[in-house]
DNA sequence: TATGACATGTAATCTGTTACATGATTAG
DNA sequence: CTAATCATGTAACAGATTACATGTCATA
């Protein structure tokens, strides 16, 4: 039995229904009108990406009785789904996942306190300060041998993914002190 | 006649083929090299990208006689290519590529100044910047209103999105007055 | 009765990924 | 002779976009 990997598209999906179960219809609406909207909000691809999920017995739908109107598919994770969910949401952050998932990776920590919990999200960040530490002094490397090489802006441009990982470090540290403030003001 | 739109892959490689004419092998060796590897470095996209180019009249091959090893094909810009590169690097930055393209304005920036010229890498900078400031309180605006009802993780996700744009806004500024010292330093 | 919002889906097409195939040349 | 490297490509498949099709209900 050949793991088929899930797309982003699909872990997005059922990130929302694991905060509340929802229709394809629902699920496009939240998808165009929140930051979602860079993962598709066609029904060409959502309506698709259900019946995978559903196949792969991620998610299950139940046709909604009577209520007027078409008949709608409420979708809901499964025991299966939820597992596969929590699992997307703590693999560790790898270099690559920062140079071609970065997005995934925001998308995690923005389920991963309602999936998983809050020390999951504090671990993924930590995981993500991590993979920085590695990955900004080779880019800095690399800036130094490109530099009498390459234009101007080919030079200020790399620079701005180097100012891009900075700031993303930068957030983490605001992020982890977030989370252990509000944990302090909690158990007071 | 429809006006097929050229994706990221294709500006991609006009770009280099207008710093240097090169093989499918060598673009490919480029792309895996660098930081544009994020745009594909696999034979199964690269080749095809290029006989699209060229069936749409933007590249041209010429098989490399002799020279031993097996046959190379050398590609370089036509004159149509060299103006669609150029359209497509000075047409102006929209709220939307911000959103879902901007690895494709950086992308663009970092080949405008060769394709271009100086002048038109601060247009493209000025651009951004006007997006940016568009773009940047709508952001700080939805933030305000998710605050009561998303989880913290959420939250912090969101604002990690706005610190890059304004992340991004400082090191427009950075860039233009790097390209403002270069000039005073040329022409003097 | 017509239109528009709700709700779901399909078909054609395009592009990218993975994996493989092909061939020539050089190094060990 | 074998493996590695140079160099080019193809085939099968997955997934996304666009555009369209379908059907129900409310309201004007």
């Amino acid at each position: 039995m050949k793991r088929r990997n899930i797309p982003a598209l699909g872990y997005a999906l059922m990130g929302l229904l694991q905060q509340k179960p929802a229709s394809g219809y629902d699920l496009r609406k939240t998808f165009s009108s929140t930051s979602l909207r860079s993962y598709s909000d066609s029904p060409g691809a959502i309506y698709p990406a259900l019946s995978r999920l559903e196949k792969q017995d991620l998610i299950r739908g139940q046709i909604e009785e009577g209520k007027g109107l078409r008949r709608r598919q409420i979708f809901r994770l499964t025991p299966k789904g939820l597992a596969e969910l929590k699992n997307w949401v703590v693999s560790p952050v790898t270099r690559d996942d920062l140079i071609w998932n970065l997005g995934q990776v925001l998308l995690r920590f923005a389920f991963s306190e309602q999936a998983v919990g809050p020390a999951a999200s504090i671990e993924l960040l930590k995981s993500v300060q991590h993979a920085l530490r590695e990955h900004l002094p080779a880019l800095q490397h690399e800036l130094k041998l490109m530099k009498p090489v390459a234009t101007i802006s080919g030079r200020l441009a790399f620079e701005s993914g180097i100012r891009q990982y900075e700031c993303l470090l930068a957030w983490t540290r605001h992020a982890i002190s977030t989370f252990e403030k509000e944990r302090k003001e909690g158990s007071s």
